[in-house]
DNA sequence: CGGCAATGTGTTTTT
DNA sequence: CACATTGCCG
């Protein structure tokens, strides 16, 4: 550990460890430098039992970085450190009082699909007309209102309007159901946990007291419930350190509150206040450009980003035609770096909102480019994988209707809308689940068959488990007698899902149905489950915060997407837009790429954009124009059909060079390129493979 | 009950 | 446009 590595005021932030103490740190200041050497200095120098330590950070990805950055410092990795994103700290104590609150242990936690179902089977029952009750509006509100820590009672008490003393009872009905349903949402995985410490002060106590120290990041995005548990838990000994930058503040949608960290030294007593304003990201050109957008909002504290990196590169602008001749130079470009040696891993491709990675993803495959889509949770939302997940949580908990009606009729077992109507009204006069209600006829079958599943698990792996269900349920015959390439390709997605179970049993040994639902809960992006690392990054810019790359693209930069249409009518949710225009610019380190396209299919329409206001707010002297409209919109044959090979031969590649072909297979062939490609997989005769001498 | 066709409906951003 | 939901019929 080095102390002496930081600057002033990062030295400060590590050794100031008593009391409270606010860090606002700007972009690219090294804050995680200075949280993670601050957890190292307490257990090095301080003698802090990691134990007696909580650090919190908003995703899942940042929790693991930060615990892999402490094991370095440190040279150990303690198993019994929390570091870990809100939602899955707040899990950690409901896991221990769930009976506190009414659940058995083996709750479930319900996805966001499944709780808008669950919404709509409340707004049925209660017979409102979804037309006038929309379940997504009321879904929102109950979530908003849960992070604003109301329960229906309290929420009633502000019910001005029809409509918000329906979203009242639906309310109500649904967290009644999910009780029955032994199940919870995300936004309990907050709220619980609060109303347990609130109403037991003894496990307050053991909380406050284990938690001598802590750490939250990215303060400026908590909302109310996560306000509250950090200041309920550090209430005694008060060695709270935050860190944050209300520049960056980029959640307020989901009720996160940047006044939080402005007020920080209206909370405590006695609070340092330190300023990291040395950016050690970005060339001087990229910080321009940042502070050039975000000189542009005015409810911010003044703070100057600052650098002693070179000029470097200025920032490229280009305006494309439409989204395929966006995507078409970005990849144009893409390439270029490559070609000089650019890894993969270190360019990244931003946008506003998730459809718009669809025709860069197209382009890149043209290009047989590797890439990952983070946050993609395209995976997760296939048929055979929810009912596949469906079953090992119903496995789990029989409580749990959502999957029960999910899975009842797959394969087809005969079992209609009107069959699971009636076990459905049967559960609720029981009062019970719908599991439990099954009482005859073809759904006993059906819960004999998952009693018998649940009591063969006991003695199995979690893949073995999967194998059970899928030949035991039928799934996989019924797949395999369809024999199409529909069913080919469900059969080979669900073989990947047991590629992601393996791999956590070999990682982990063997891993508990429990542990694994609470994974792939939180962690509901496919690519933090794989190992594959050499990738282009495609992403949306809220994904990006926290994260750097050497090489940055921008995209659609348009008025209506970014800023988004639905924020143009606010000031505030304009400055929030150009908060996250900031987050975007400075991810990157070396070079910058802002691209907008005239046209714009949408909704089906073509639309004309204007260039976002963002791009007019830079001084031009910090941009350069890319002119050379590249407008070959390719609609030649991409695989020539005749192609053949052989084993050994060489072929050319624009971007990886001269290759050998090292495999021929059904469809593809693999070819190995020099060193720092290796190997890589082609559709036979795909276009961008050429023979040499051709 | 199951399959298909017609109709409708909507899109920010995420733990 | 893409997907979800509804409605109709065998």
């Amino acid at each position: 550990m080095n102390i002496d590595a930081l600057n002033n005021e990062q030295k400060e932030a590590v050794l100031c460890t008593e009391g409270p103490l606010l860090v606002l740190a700007g972009a690219g200041s090294g804050k995680t430098k200075v949280l993670t050497t601050r957890i190292a200095y307490l257990i090095k120098e301080k003698g802090v039992d990691p134990y007696n330590l909580l650090a919190i950070t908003f995703t899942n990805k940042a929790a693991r970085e930060m615990k892999e950055r402490v094991a370095k410092l440190i040279d150990y990795k303690y198993e019994n450190m929390q570091i870990s994103t809100f939602h899955s700290f707040g899990l950690t104590i409901l896991r221990k009082y769930y009976n506190i609150v009414g659940y058995k242990s083996n709750f479930t936690i319900l996805d966001s699909d499944d709780s808008l179902t669950t919404v709509k089977k409340i707004i049925k029952e209660l017979n409102l007309d979804p037309k006038n009750y929309n379940p997504k509006a009321i879904r929102n509100r109950i979530s908003s209102a849960k992070n604003e820590l109301m329960t229906p009672d309290l929420y009633s008490k502000y019910a001005n309007t029809d409509f918000e003393e329906k979203v009242v009872e639906v309310y109500r009905g649904y967290q009644e159901k999910l009780v029955k349903n032994n199940s919870v949402d995300f936004d309990d995985l907050l709220m619980l946990p609060i109303q347990i410490l609130k109403e037991n002060p003894d496990i307050l106590k053991l909380y406050q007291e284990r938690f001598k120290y802590i750490l939250v990041d990215e303060y400026q995005d908590t909302n109310r419930a996560q306000y509250i548990l950090v200041k309920m838990i550090s209430a005694k000994y008060k060695n709270i350190c935050v860190v944050g930058d209300e520049s960056q503040s980029i959640y307020s949608f989901r009720g996160a509150d940047y006044k939080n960290i402005l007020n920080f030294e209206k909370d405590y007593k006695n609070v340092k206040v330190i300023l990291l304003e040395e950016n050690y990201r970005s060339t001087k050109y990229i910080l321009n450009v940042a502070n050039d957008v975000i000189n542009n909002n005015k409810n911010r504290k003044d703070k100057k980003l600052w650098t002693k990196r070179d000029e470097g590169n200025k920032v490229k602008c280009y305006t494309a035609l439409n989204e395929k001749d966006e995507a078409h130079y970005v990849v144009s470009e893409i390439k270029k770096l490559l070609v000089n040696g650019v890894d993969r891993k270190d360019i990244a491709v931003l946008y506003r909102t998730n459809a718009q990675s669809r025709n860069v993803e197209e382009e890149l495959l043209k290009e047989n480019i590797p890439y990952k889509v983070v946050g993609s949770f395209f995976f997760y939302k296939r048929k055979e994988i929810k009912d596949l997940i469906a079953y090992l949580k119903l496995i789990y908990n029989t409580d749990d209707d959502n999957s029960l009606e999910r899975v009842i009729n797959v394969p087809k077992r005969a079992i209609g809308i009107k069959t699971v109507q009636k076990i459905q009204d049967e559960a609720n006069i029981k009062n019970t689940s719908m599991f439990n209600a099954i009482s005859k006829g073809k759904e006993l079958d059906f819960k004999l068959m998952i009693e018998e599943i649940k009591e063969q698990a006991k003695n199995i792996s979690l893949t073995e488990l999967i194998d059970l269900i899928l030949d035991k349920t039928g799934m996989l015959a019924e797949l395999k007698s369809e024999d199409s390439l529909e069913a080919d390709i469900r059969i080979e997605n669900l073989n990947e899902f047991k590629s992601i179970t393996a791999n956590f049993e070999e990682m982990y040994g063997i891993i508990s149905l429990e542990s694994f639902l609470e994974e792939i809960s939180l962690v509901a992006d496919i690519e933090e489950h794989k190992n594959e690392t050499n990738l282009i990054t495609l992403m949306t810019v809220h994904s990006a915060k926290g994260l750097e790359f050497d090489n940055v693209f921008i995209i659609g930069l348009e008025e209506g997407i970014f800023p988004h249409v639905n924020s143009l009518s606010s000031y505030e949710e304009i400055e929030e837009e150009r908060r996250l225009a900031y987050v975007a610019i400075t991810r990157a380190k070396k070079n910058l790429e802002l691209v907008n396209a005239k046209s714009r299919m949408l909704f089906g329409q073509e639309n004309n954009n204007l260039p976002s206001r963002f791009i007019n707010e830079i001084n031009p002297d910090n941009l350069i124009q890319e002119k050379n409209v590249i407008n070959k919109i390719e609609k030649a044959n991409l695989i020539d059909e005749s192609a053949s090979y052989t084993l050994g031969e060489k072929v050319k590649h624009d971007v990886y060079g001269v290759g050998m072909v090292v495999a021929i297979k059904d469809k593809t062939i693999d070819v190995a390129f020099e060193h720092k490609y290796g190997i890589v997989t082609f559709m036979k005769g795909h276009k961008v493979i050429k023979k040499i001498g051709e």
